[in-house]
DNA sequence: CGGCTGCTTGATCGCTCTCAAATGGGGTGG
DNA sequence: CCACCCCATTTGAGAGCGATCAAGCAGCCG
């Protein structure tokens, strides 16, 4: 990872790295080390916060390793999962006129690190390179698609059904092969499932209790482990038609 | 109208007109023509689609007059309300590599003009006027702020609070001063609300029926007339402290 | 080994969906 | 102008999903 093949302006990462994330496609390699020097490494250990909603928006990130919950707090102090946020996602305040506290909380989920501009510097860097503006609006996009669907979910599906959903995301997102089948690669709760699902920590145990009787999933504490992943997306298809 | 200060490229709209939109904040009169210009107008009477969830995609779309609705259809046949689109907001396929059908419907509330580009032309001019990336990428924001929120209240809230806060964006969004209140200045079905907060039109009647006994406002069919939009706010609050 | 924190499990309650049917407003065609 | 029909709305009764309350359990770290 030190043998980058292009210039490699700090220990943390090459500009081979970069390239390969949305964000920099169809960038150059000179011009991804120009927007990477004005960033930035940041680290934060599992259970830190990069920023907390109500915070003056200062920052846009870019998650190198790790995994970071992005969250919001209601009034009544009721979490809401908004999504999780792997390496290459950026995360941070959306830039636009008017919008000064974070509308989100961003916290490690493992041990993070990432890439930290400050506001005018990414404004300048989107205006300067507009390549990039059009992959930010590219990842904007896809995340509306996730929301929208998430959306939907929650406005139309019964509990198990959204459950089985995130899970099948979760495991998209960062499952990693290991024997027993396909395990969620960061420490996961029965009350984060919850703040992703709009449920409660307890009607996700007894869902999670359930399906571990059914031989489709392993768990334990803050630990789940997908054996039969096919079986959860047909689960999260069926419960629409038969239940 | 027809006297616009400016050069007036169609008899339908000025660039004045344009100029007071958020997407065209900061673009010169002259290039705020340029790409109007390689817009066609297209007009929808209510009820009628702009396109279709599943549709290919083809074109981006600024609504000029009227109002959008932007929904999506489930897999069950269940209607979902993203959002209400009015003058001046954008809504299309947000072009990301690999998007290849319309991920929503967009279907006229009332009688509507819109600007329409098509996929390739609004790619060019997103390279060519950066500017108006970044008004596209601040309008992404804004809307992203929204569907979090409504995210959010669907996960936590009960439906009492998410319908009076559905219609306290109705009428920020579309209300019209008239002798009884504010009124929501396009047809409103009850299935409309049911499709914004999540719930059955059934429940909605019951809600509405309660609060024109109070007094908070008044409504007939496909029309609401918020009597005392303070009312509704304070109700919205009110709903997460006691119940 | 002890305590903290996350997980399980039972019992109950009530919000909201579902099913069913009647009512009424408004536009259209005769 | 009137009658009719379509569709939105209202209203009732009942069932059930999932929240809430309340303990007890268990893994993990210090």
């Amino acid at each position: 990872m030190s043998a980058g093949k292009f210039f490699i302006t700090r220990p943390d990462y090459s500009s081979d790295d970069l390239a390969q994330y949305p964000f920099f496609r169809g960038v150059g390699e000179r011009d991804i080390v120009e927007v990477a020097d004005r960033a930035r490494v940041v680290s934060h250990v599992r259970g830190e916060v990069f920023f907390n909603q109500g915070d003056a928006v200062a920052h846009q990130y870019m998650l190198l390793s790790g995994e970071v919950k992005i969250a919001t707090i209601s009034m009544e102090g009721e979490q809401t999962a908004m999504r999780y946020a792997g390496p290459g996602e950026l995360f941070g305040g959306l830039l636009y006129e008017g919008l000064e506290e974070y509308p989100v909380s961003a916290v490690a989920a493992k041990n993070s690190r990432a890439l930290r501009w400050n506001h005018s510097s990414i404004h300048k860097l989107l205006l300067a390179y507009p390549r990039l503006s059009i992959n930010l609006i590219s990842l904007l996009g896809r995340e509306f698609t996730l929301i929208r669907n998430r959306f939907q979910e929650l406005a139309t599906e019964r509990v198990e059904q959204r459950v089985a959903r995130a899970l099948s995301r979760l495991v998209d997102h960062a499952g990693k092969r290991v024997e027993k089948g396909v395990l969620i690669d960061f420490p996961v709760s029965r009350q984060d499932i919850a703040e992703l699902t709009g449920t409660t920590l307890h009607t996700v145990s007894r869902i999670l209790a359930k399906w571990e009787k059914m031989g489709i999933l392993e768990s334990g504490r803050e630990r789940i482990c997908i054996c039969d992943p096919h079986g959860l997306v047909s689960l999260a298809e069926d419960l629409g038609h038969t239940g």
